[in-house]
DNA sequence: CCGTGCATGTAAGCAGTTACATGATTTC
DNA sequence: GAAATCATGTAACTGCTTACATGCACGG
């Protein structure tokens, strides 16, 4: 141990949802998808690496909790832990924004080939965006919102609004760039 | 030989930058940074490493072609490179948008310090879209234009408008949220 | 008793980053 | 003469993903 004079921002990541109120490993993962995962993505295998982390640096507090005979451990974080998520917090070090989109690198390079071949990738982008909508709608806002009531938590609705209205610009310009270019094709 | 059947997305756009006119190394990798680098980074080791796997692929062919006494290799596509190219761009598997992006986990967070704090995050996420917009204005749209005239190629141009819009949305959402949440900080 | 969900990991591997190394040419 | 830019890589590392392994509990 330890000098966790700073966190990584995974296992801050892990931190932040234990303190929210998810207590094991499997409920981290549960919760990541249903809110982070959309700009902070990770696996179980990070999960629990980062918990197993996290405890012997003294920043979580685990316990086993079996129910019947299927094994569990749940954690609580110590004061040492929220003192580091605070900092972690209120850091102003420059983190930058990382997109990676290989249908934005084929549109790109679209002028490779057909006209109709951009339009498709056009149509794509736009089609991912109308699912990730979906997917918000039944899934992440819903738990979000609980989570301002269960947690007294505002910033995750903030956030998951942020990911909705993302894909809504992403359609807005797929709609734009097709008039641009001139659209002769049914919609 | 090789069952290149399919490219790797970071292959195609070694293979791409080329086909646009980059011929060196070097090129490519100055190419890369004023165009995809925002939604497709990649530094030197791979661009070198992929030069190296699409020659002996016989997607590229390269020719020695030093300066003086200064090293540099040139590459031109070949016919199956260009063919590849094509494929790559017409496959439609679904490519997911991948988003990381510390500021948003810290915003999400947020509840767990005090009301200031989330402030700052807001304007930390803002200053950093605005430099980003500068840096559009100042090397990637400019780079962009003088790519449809050069290569008659125009989808990096409206790519990166796609990408300078990107960060005006993320501006616009930043002070729509701090309406929402009553500013009384001054600007 | 069968599928789904709960629960916890290990092992292997890959993609990508960081740091380093080298040196010539061009520009101020 | 110094600094920036051109030019090409290698080596080591890290973070993350994929695949696998295991088995209980519960609803139908």
């Amino acid at each position: 141990m330890t000098a966790s004079r700073t966190l990584s921002n995974t296992a801050a990541a892990v931190l932040g949802m234990v303190n929210l109120g998810a207590r094991s490993g499997y409920q981290i993962g549960r919760a990541v998808e249903r809110s982070v995962r959309f700009f902070w993505a990770l696996g179980p295998p990070q999960v629990y690496a980062e918990l197993k982390r996290l405890e012997a640096d003294g920043l979580l507090e685990g316990h086993d909790d079996a129910r019947g005979h299927r094994a569990r451990r749940v954690f609580t974080p110590t004061a040492a832990g929220r003192a580091a998520l605070e900092r972690w917090l209120e850091q102003d070090d420059e983190q930058p924004l990382e997109l990676r989109d290989a249908e934005l690198l084929r549109l790109f390079f679209a002028d490779a080939t057909e006209p109709q071949v951009a339009h498709a990738r056009i149509d794509a982008i736009r089609a991912r965006s109308r699912r990730a909508i979906e997917h918000f709608d039944r899934a992440i806002l819903p738990a979000a919102h609980r989570t301002r009531t269960d947690a007294q938590a505002q910033y995750p609705e903030h956030v998951a609004r942020f990911g909705r209205e993302l894909h809504e610009f992403i359609i807005a310009w797929c709609d734009r760039l097709d008039n641009e270019l001139g659209v002769d094709r049914q919609r």
